[in-house]
DNA sequence: ATTAGCACTCGACGCATTTGAGTGCTAACA
DNA sequence: TGTTAGCACTCAAATGCGTCGAGTGCTAAT
């Protein structure tokens, strides 16, 4: 347990470190107003701090600077993050959700990139992931004699779409007949149902109104992955290269996994979506806490986003763990709400 | 004019050069076997290169690398882009097109990565944007009393759709008739016309069935720009991070420029479709010859890639001016066609 | 418990020296 | 006349060395 005078120690050397990014030294902490204390005493208490492992020093003559046990003490007992986001910070997010973007796609794209240039980190957005849409509509429009386009339309407004080839044997018509059937008998199935339900209950219909089963059947199989469109969650990244600006990325050896890492969008998503089942709206892994050996020096900060108060995103920032807790924690809780009131809204028709 | 002794030097700088990164001196090139020449007499025409302009040193006492002019002339007249590549290139590419992707856009981003992969640069490319397309099919799907998603479907079997909300006062009925009349008028099309077509034709007959004029002119307005489609092309990166092993981005400060520079698609899309509207099936722009100046100490290659001998996209590598102009020229071209094959087959329905 | 004082540590910095790859020039040679 | 060997010269990079100073730990005094 630490001590009061300990607390604020430790929360100072954080505090300041996270700006300098340069070891902090005992008499750098004893100037700080409103602490009347010597460096001497400020030097044992920060040996104590290092023997129980907040601290470390990167060199025998140098200051000390947080361990990731020191980061996960400040997040966890030191940071207020409940205070409210700067004024600065509050106009930049606020032009975010007033500017009218029409196209949701845009809007998580766009909140990525503001969550960047705000914090010089990276920021990540998962696109929403509504799990009770359900089937609205199936489309079919022929564009040749052996080929044609499948719309898949949710209840939410989720367009997906695929063009198919026909295998020999099989015209137009049959197609058309069993896309009528699908819409006749699985309009309102949720989506994740879909692809059982399909198995289950058309293929004998199927096989009653189409020639050729077997064909059917490959046809059917064909379709089914844009049909049950699994809701795939898309990933948007911004301002990647905004860290390379931070000084421990300097090194290039450094950045480059860290960079390439993310540039793999489905690793990054599993990433997001672990954070996103946590029962927590925010989520912060310092360092060896992430999953991802890449990111062991990184700290990753993430909150969900809600619809009918149920979690169906998540948004994130990706920097070194020389981070500002605090602020970037209140950002994304303040980014989160924006998000989860226009998604909500977009979600049960505006 | 040069010598057929000073063009084989240049040759031989400019491939030593690709590979080491570092100053080729005159003694690297006299022991090159078939050249039975002194290092002395190399120095001679080295400093002939040099006062032409061809070569360069980085200071007095140290080989010689290439000038941007002397990898133009290399390009023009040195490099033997007709030759094959190489069997490890071939087998490489070959399982992009052999491998069955169904989604035009997988294909798109895989050849990216491809590229990247395979030179270590970054890989570009630009979607195919087919000009002559036509309006297939306008769709529109309610979804609740005040919003509907509209489907444009193209004669290539290009998708698109938006959410659209209607105007108070204006319901669903009228909208059907809407997407009727368009559909009944303006089928056929080419796209590129939409936008004008459907203020100078339509508006009339609007006016007549619908109720308000003043909300279908608001209500065409907010479908107009899915309709009119520019056909928008996409960009598709790959493998930017790779470049961060080339020695010209070790320092941060010369790699941050250029990969910020690929994060905003809107410029590399102006700068591809650039060379897109180029006469050749291939262009080189070296160092200054890119109009970006972020790019003055890079290279960009491009070909362009062909449905029914119409060039319809574009695809390149980034990398530093430092580059293997003769590998990359030839897998380019390689590729190309290999995607106006797979191209041609998609829009002329296989 | 706090603090002033002091010896000690160690990276960063500046500076001189060395090293070696590479050049330009000159004179000899075929 | 073109080619080459030889040699003095140049300069970046590497190496070594002393200095500086921020910062520490320890001790003794308050």
């Amino acid at each position: 347990m630490l001590t009061d005078r300990q607390k604020v120690i430790l929360r100072m050397v954080v505090d300041d470190y996270v700006v300098s990014a340069e070891p902090i030294g005992s008499r750098t902490i004893s100037k700080h107003p409103n602490l009347g204390l010597s460096a001497a005493t400020i030097r044992n208490e920060m040996a104590d701090l290092e023997e129980m492992g907040y601290l470390e020093q990167p060199h025998a003559s140098a200051g000390r600077i947080p361990s990731q046990q020191g980061y996960r003490y400040y997040v966890d007992n030191l940071v207020n993050s409940d205070s409210k986001i700067s004024v600065d910070d509050f106009t930049m997010i606020k032009s975010l959700f007033t500017e009218k973007i029409d196209e949701m796609e845009r809007v998580a794209q766009q909140t990525a990139v503001v969550l960047s240039g705000l914090t010089q980190y990276t920021g990540l957005v998962l696109g929403p992931q509504v799990y009770d849409t359900m089937l609205k509509n199936l489309q079919i429009i022929p564009l040749n004699d052996h080929s044609a386009v499948i719309i898949v339309v949710t209840s939410t407004g989720q367009v997906q779409n695929r063009t198919v080839t026909f295998p020999e044997g099989i015209a137009m018509d049959e197609v058309e007949r069993l896309v009528g059937i699908v819409n006749r008998r699985l309009q309102g199935t949720p989506m994740y149902k879909m692809r059982s339900r399909m198995l289950e209950e058309i293929m004998h219909e199927v096989a009653r109104s189409v020639g050729d089963y077997e064909e059917a059947i490959r046809l059917l199989d064909q379709i089914a992955p844009t049909i049950g469109l699994e809701n795939e969650a898309k990933v948007y990244l911004g301002g990647a290269t905004n860290m390379l600006l931070q000084p421990e990325f300097q090194d290039v050896q450094k950045a480059q996994p860290v960079l390439s890492w993310l540039e793999h969008r489905d690793r990054v998503v599993e990433a997001l979506k672990a954070d996103g089942r946590a029962e927590q709206r925010t989520s912060v892994r310092i360092g060896i806490e992430n999953d991802v050996e890449t990111l062991q020096d990184c700290s990753l900060i993430t909150a969900t986003y809600h619809v009918s108060g149920v979690p169906v995103g998540v948004i994130g920032v990706v920097g070194p763990t020389r981070m500002e807790y605090g602020r970037v924690i209140r950002l994304l809780r303040h980014v989160s709400l924006g998000l989860s009131e226009l998604y909500s809204k977009f979600y049960n028709g505006s």
